[in-house]
DNA sequence: CCTCGAATCTGATCGTTGTTCAGATATTGA
DNA sequence: TCAATATCTGAACAACGATCAGATTCGAGG
């Protein structure tokens, strides 16, 4: 049986999960978390309120898996700047600015990627991409550092760094002129502390 | 006319405003923001769902209040720690760790007091309190670099030092037992990056 | 002591929300 | 072809934030 519009419309959407995730990414970027609406996204997916629920549980498993899908857009970009420079602290820098620029361009995704209250924390994709990322500057960080570096350190200075970059974003501490400044400033602080 | 118990319940609580601050905070520490109720801090004041309205406005009127309030403590603990030591570097330390254990004590306060988007930014009293917290870093960390560092730097450093804390906080990454040693990392390299 | 305006709180109501559930509809594979 | 499964609907429910007229109490001025 072909699936004409009309049929597609009423039952059997095709594609609900995927688009529940672009109009969730979508209404958050919008309203923010704070007027998000689990009824407002079934309505722009043109389904009814009931629906969502068969494919998320709940509205913290939709918010899970919009996050998710932000975790694996920032992994992305944080491997592309990291390819597009042979220079240790240059790639650093980078991913930094992968991180930001991820949260300004998904600002719907970026309004809950940490929010950990809101988010199943025990969902496995999540785990998975959210500490990939977390990873990749980790390894950036002591691929950058002298190897009689201990591990503490290291991890001192990826916490550090990666807190603050959330901070920095979160608070709206960052504007637009003087980013790349800042970002190099605790870039090269943090790695300059491991000597 | 003397205000006995009966009275008191029915009519003119008495301090209102201050209970719900206290109620709420409390209410917050308990279910966190996703599950905060207007209603539900009404309920335990023992007033009308309506009675918060008229000091507050709405919700966002109350969580301002609360995360004032938070400010003052924080700013507080912050005053004392710096006076508890005459090293810079010390005194630094001391105000991140009052930073983080704030928090931890106060975690209801702590749930709201960096959510911007909950909160009524416009509003004078947080305006006030909420910059002085910041001031109050950023001073400490100008008197502990040499004169000659120019005023961008010391606010690359603040805006960082501030920043990191909130999101190793924020993100509960940060645990007790490497508590110490993760901020004495992040303060010292900090300000080693101003020399 | 009295009075009257101002401050404070109640109680009812409205529209909206997240979630649940039985049942209807479409798809799929044998 | 047909049954098992996946998908979606529609109605229902309790709880929410907010609003508003009106009831109650307070407090300053006579």
């Amino acid at each position: 049986m072909e699936t004409d519009a009309q049929s597609r419309e009423n039952y059997h959407h095709g594609n609900l999960p995927e688009t529940l995730i672009q109009e969730g990414a979508q209404l958050l970027a919008e309203r923010g978390i704070e007027r998000f609406s689990m009824r407002e996204v079934a309505r722009r997916a043109g389904v009814a309120a009931a629906a969502p629920s068969h494919h998320f549980g709940n509205a913290k498993g939709l918010l899970t898996a919009i996050a998710t899908d932000g975790f694996q857009r920032l992994a992305a970009r944080q491997e592309a700047a990291q390819a597009a420079s042979t220079d240790r602290e240059e790639q650093i820098v980078a991913m930094c600015r992968a991180y930001i620029e991820t949260c300004a361009e998904a600002p719907g995704h970026a309004a809950i990627m940490f929010r950990v209250d809101l988010l199943d924390e025990g969902d496995e994709r999540f785990r998975e991409r959210s500490f990939y990322t977390f990873d990749l500057l980790s390894t950036a960080l002591r691929a950058a550092a002298p190897t009689d570096v201990q591990a503490d350190q290291i991890s001192y200075a990826t916490k550090t760094l990666w807190a603050a970059m959330h901070g920095l974003q979160a608070l709206e501490m960052i504007e637009a002129d003087e980013a790349d400044a800042l970002i190099r400033f605790a870039v090269r602080t943090l790695i300059a502390g491991l000597q």
